[in-house]
DNA sequence: TTAACAATAATTGTCTGACAATTTAAATCA
DNA sequence: TGATTTAAATTGTCAGACAATTATTGTTAA
């Protein structure tokens, strides 16, 4: 059974991705204990890990509020992952096997197809498949939790999936580039595939922060 | 003033890089309260803190240990870093002030003083304001918490004063390499010192590690 | 009316003590 | 000695308390 505050924590992780509270919002310690039923003691344990997780953000005296993402940090986070994920590449040409690089290509061709049906949950299925193949694949746990506090800091960006509409065939393009220089086992080549993938979702993820700044 | 828990956290850390607790060794919550003087709440928020800092682990219902730190882990923690630290530099070479490329540059003079002196404070000193420089010219506040993370982690070393001994001339030589390069605002050249430096680091460290393993 | 200030309420940070569930250590038996 | 049972210690969680700090409201002066 997994513990409480673990459970506590995941809940509001979840509201706080479907826009139950919106960025900024302050959440009081009183509120997040009725809304989940535990005690305080329980809610301030799980707010250090939704902090740690960059869900929300703790200033002293001043209580939790939710978790702002501005253009800045997010360029930011995207200028780290780059290079990030182009080690993971690499490392994954050298050290994944067989099966890791079938996994890989699987998620690739699911997510065309899931592309092709406009099925969106498969889409950021097939997505996050594909990461979890490529970070399996390149044994480094230290890299892969780095990446992963990285990937749960942009999903502030809660229009996650807004994002990755419109665009969608294009990271498949840039997803498929990674692919294929891991299938050749091209190094150099899978570096710059990321690092040129991470640069154009960036963009998007700026130009939309930007976008919904202006509607405020 | 300084809230409690960071503290707590801070004299417990102290205590684990003093080598008060040796690596594996079980802290219980009792134990630090009484060490601390703190409450148990208090400690255990404390301990949050110090397993994301990666100087403890936290086994569910088994309690706090002190940290290990095996060679493959560090093997991995160096990977990341080398790349972190590349794209510290490259940055550092594009947004830098004047004051803080100065500042980099006083490091390594003044780590050179410290080792004709002998004087090992001075020099693990003026490696961190190394660092310090570097990450503030920068400009990324992802990266530099990314790094502050594992340098913590590392830090599980103790012998992280002996590590560098005997071999503080090269690692003078590496990073004036790194400094060279960034006056010289070549970003190839500033990258593949650091990433060349890394390995030379984990090198080191490894052996280390395997010494100490004999050894016990 | 608004700005500065004072009084009041709410919230955070911390402490104490409690208790069930689980783990560890000790005692017992085969 | 090895396996089992029993007892002790420890963790995870809860409830309630209170001082220190922050936020809100109300009041007074400009």
């Amino acid at each position: 059974m997994t513990s409480k505050r673990l459970a506590i924590a995941r809940t509001i992780k979840q509201q706080i991705m479907e826009g139950r509270w919106p960025p900024g919002a302050r959440l009081t310690e009183r509120a997040l204990c009725d809304f989940t039923g535990a005690s305080r003691s329980s809610v301030r344990e799980a707010i250090q890990l939704l902090q740690q997780e960059g869900f929300i953000e703790i200033r002293p005296n001043q209580g939790v509020r939710v978790a702002t993402l501005d253009a800045r940090e997010a360029a930011d986070i995207y200028q780290v992952r780059s290079v990030l994920e182009g080690l993971a590449a690499r490392n994954f040409i050298n050290m994944a096997t067989a099966s890791q690089r079938d996994a890989l290509n699987q998620a690739l061709q699911d997510l065309e197809q899931a592309i092709e049906k406009e099925n969106i949950a498969a889409q950021l299925t097939s997505i996050e498949d594909f990461y979890n193949a490529l970070l399996d694949g390149c044994y480094n746990s230290v890299l892969k939790s780095s990446l992963e506090e990285l990937h749960g800091k942009i999903s502030r960006l809660r229009a996650t999936s807004i994002l990755s509409q419109g665009r969608i065939r294009n990271t498949l393009k840039e997803m498929r580039r990674i692919g294929q220089a891991i299938d050749a086992n091209n190094e150099a080549e899978a570096w710059q595939a990321c690092v040129d993938h991470m640069q154009h979702t960036s963009a998007v993820a700026i130009r939309m922060i930007d976008h919904l700044k202006e509607q405020r």
